[in-house]
RNA sequence: GCGGGUGUAGCUCAGUUGGUUAGAGCGUCAGUUUGUGGCAUUGAAGGCCGUGAGUUCGAAUCUCAUCACUCGCCCCA
C-alpha cells in the first residue's frame, strides 16, 4: 500500500531518473554552482512568514510533525528558504557571491494529479550576492541549458515577467484594486476570490467578460521606475543576444511572497494541468529575514523532477546507456569458484560483472540476455580441460575460445568499443 | 477543499439485456536435437472481478457506502 501522492521507481525508470540528476549536476558544475544539502525537517519559522502566511503552500499544504515542546517541525515544502537559513548559519553570507545548488524531496499536502505529488523532488539553484542583471541572465540561461540537455527544449517554453520592487508592486496592486473595485460584482466567481486573495492573479482570468474588463486595466509596466524598467529591459536584450527565446507574460505571478523583480517559468503544454516544470525569480529581501542587515541580491529557480521525468519518459527525449554487464556462466558447480575468481578480477578492472549459477545453459543465456550482457563468458567442461573458456559477444552473436590467461585482457580491450 | 472518471491476472484491457467452470494480448514459467539468449512455436501457472453492505432464486454486471487511483478546479515544481 503506497502512501497517497507518492511514487515508486523501478530499476528501469531509475536509470532515466539518474540520468536527469547527472545532467543537472553536470550543468551546475559548468556554471560553478556547488551542491549543498539541508535537512528535510525544518522549524516552521523557516517558511511561514518568509513564503507568506496567506500563500497556499504555507496556509494549507505543509506536513506538520508532532509538536515537541514549543517548536513546530514541518517537512520542507520548498528549499530556497532553507538554503537562506544555511547561508546564515554557515557563514556563507560573509563570503558573497555564492552559487549553490541542491536536489532533494519536498512535501506538499495537495490533491495528487498527473505530475503533482505530495512527495516530489526539486532541483534548485541559487545565485546569492550578485546585483547585476547578468545574474538573472546566467540563471535563466542555465535553466534553458538544462532543458536542452535533457531533450526538453522543444517541449517547453520560457516565460518571463517582472514584479518590480516591493513599493512598485504595491502601487500597482493598489491601482489594480482601485480599477477593479467598481467591477467586482461583474467578475467571475474565480476572479472575485483572487481579487481578495491575490489580486494580480485576476489578470490571469480565462473568463471572456473578465478579459474585457481587464483590457483597460492599469499595466505593471507603467508602475516601474526607471531603474526597474531598465533592469528588466537589459535582461530581455541579453536573452535575445544569447538566442534564448522567451515570451513576456504580464500575467505571470509566482505563488510565494518573497519574489521581487524578475520572475520566470518554463512551461510545457504536454503535462495536462501541470504546465510549469521550472520556476524561479529574484528574492532580494529574503536574506534579511534570516538576519542580514541589508537586502542581499539573490535569484534562483527550482525544477520539478517528477515533471521532467514524465516528459522525458513519455517523449523519449533522453537515451539511457545500456548496462554493459559481463556475465559469467559456470556450466557445472565445479567451475563456480573459478567463475567468481574471474568476476572479481574483472571488477578490479572496473568492469561490471555478474555470475549466473542456476538452471540449464539455455536458461542461463536467457538471464544473461536480460542482464544486458555485452559479453558472456562460459566456463564449460570441454574448454576448461585445455584451460580455455568461451567468450560470446552478445550483440554480434559471435564466440571464440580463449585461454583463461587472456580472458581479462581481451574483455578489457573490447569492453568500451 | 470542490467537481468528473475508473477499479477484472504482474502489465494493458475485453466481459454482450444480471444466468453455470471469468477471457485476450504482453509478460512469467516449462518444453521444442539436455552445450547457447533475442525470433518462432507448444503448453502451464496465475484472479476473494478494490473493500463492505444491500436488491435478487442468482451479481464482475444493479443500488448505497468506503478506500484507492486518475483527470480537472484551486495552487504549484
Amino acid at each position: 500500500m503506497r502512501v497517497t501522492g507518492t511514487i515508486d521507481l523501478l530499476p528501469s525508470q531509475m536509470r532515466l531518473y539518474n540520468k536527469i540528476c547527472e545532467t543537472f549536476f553536470a550543468i551546475c558544475k559548468l556554471y560553478g554552482y556547488e551542491e549543498v544539502a539541508t535537512p528535510i525537517l525544518e522549524d516552521i519559522r523557516v517558511f511561514d512568514r518568509n513564503l507568506g502566511l496567506e500563500t497556499d503552500v504555507v496556509s494549507k499544504e505543509m506536513f506538520f510533525l508532532e509538536k515537541k515542546q514549543d517548536e513546530t517541525l514541518v517537512l520542507r515544502p520548498e528549499n530556497t528558504a532553507g538554503v537562506m537559513r544555511l547561508c546564515q548559519e554557515g557563514g556563507l553570507f560573509q563570503k558573497l557571491p555564492q552559487r549553490l545548488a541542491y536536489y532533494g524531496p519536498m512535501f506538499r499536502y495537495e490533491r495528487p494529479q498527473k505530475g503533482r505529488y505530495r512527495q516530489f523532488h526539486q532541483f534548485g539553484v541559487e545565485c546569492i550576492g550578485v546585483a547585476s542583471y547578468m545574474a538573472d541572465v546566467e540563471n535563466i540561461q542555465m535553466a534553458v541549458h538544462f532543458m536542452q540537455e535533457i531533450g526538453l527544449a522543444e517541449l517547453t517554453e520560457l516565460e518571463i515577467h517582472t514584479l518590480g520592487s516591493e513599493s512598485e508592486r504595491d502601487a500597482y496592486k493598489q491601482a489594480l484594486h482601485d480599477y477593479l473595485l467598481p467591477y467586482k460584482n461583474e467578475l467571475s466567481e474565480n476572479s472575485v476570490r483572487r481579487f481578495d486573495k491575490n489580486i494580480l492573479r485576476v489578470l490571469d482570468s480565462k473568463n471572456v467578460h473578465d478579459q474585457k474588463i481587464l483590457e483597460t486595466a492599469p499595466v505593471m509596466r507603467n508602475f516601474l521606475q526607471m531603474e526597474s524598467a531598465k533592469y528588466f529591459d537589459n535582461i530581455l536584450e541579453s536573452l535575445e543576444n544569447f538566442g534564448i527565446s522567451y515570451t513576456v507574460n504580464p500575467f505571470l505571478v509566482r505563488g510565494l511572497d518573497y519574489y521581487n523583480q524578475t520572475v520566470f517559468e518554463i512551461k510545457t503544454p504536454a503535462l495536462g494541468a501541470q504546465s510549469a516544470v521550472l520556476g524561479g525569480g529574484r528574492y532580494d529581501g529574503l536574506a534579511q529575514q534570516f538576519g542580514e542587515k541589508t537586502p542581499t541580491p539573490s535569484i534562483g529557480w527550482a525544477a520539478g523532477m517528477e515533471r521532467l521525468f514524465l516528459l522525458a519518459q513519455e517523449h523519449q527525449t533522453l537515451s539511457v546507456p545500456p548496462r554493459k554487464n559481463i556475465v559469467i556462466i559456470a556450466m557445472t558447480e565445479a567451475f563456480d569458484q573459478e567463475a567468481q575468481k574471474y568476476a572479481s578480477l574483472l571488477r578490479k578492472e572496473g568492469i561490471a560483472c555478474l555470475t549466473v549459477h542456476e538452471g540449464t545453459l539455455r536458461k542461463r543465456m536467457k538471464i544473461a540476455s536480460r542482464l544486458e550482457a555485452k559479453y558472456t563468458i562460459i566456463f564449460a567442461p570441454k574448454e576448461m580441460e585445455n584451460k580455455t573458456a568461451i567468450l560470446r559477444d552478445m550483440m554480434r552473436s559471435e564466440e571464440r575460445i580463449l585461454p583463461l590467461a587472456d580472458l581479462i585482457i581481451t574483455v578489457k580491450k573490447h569492453y568500451d568499443t
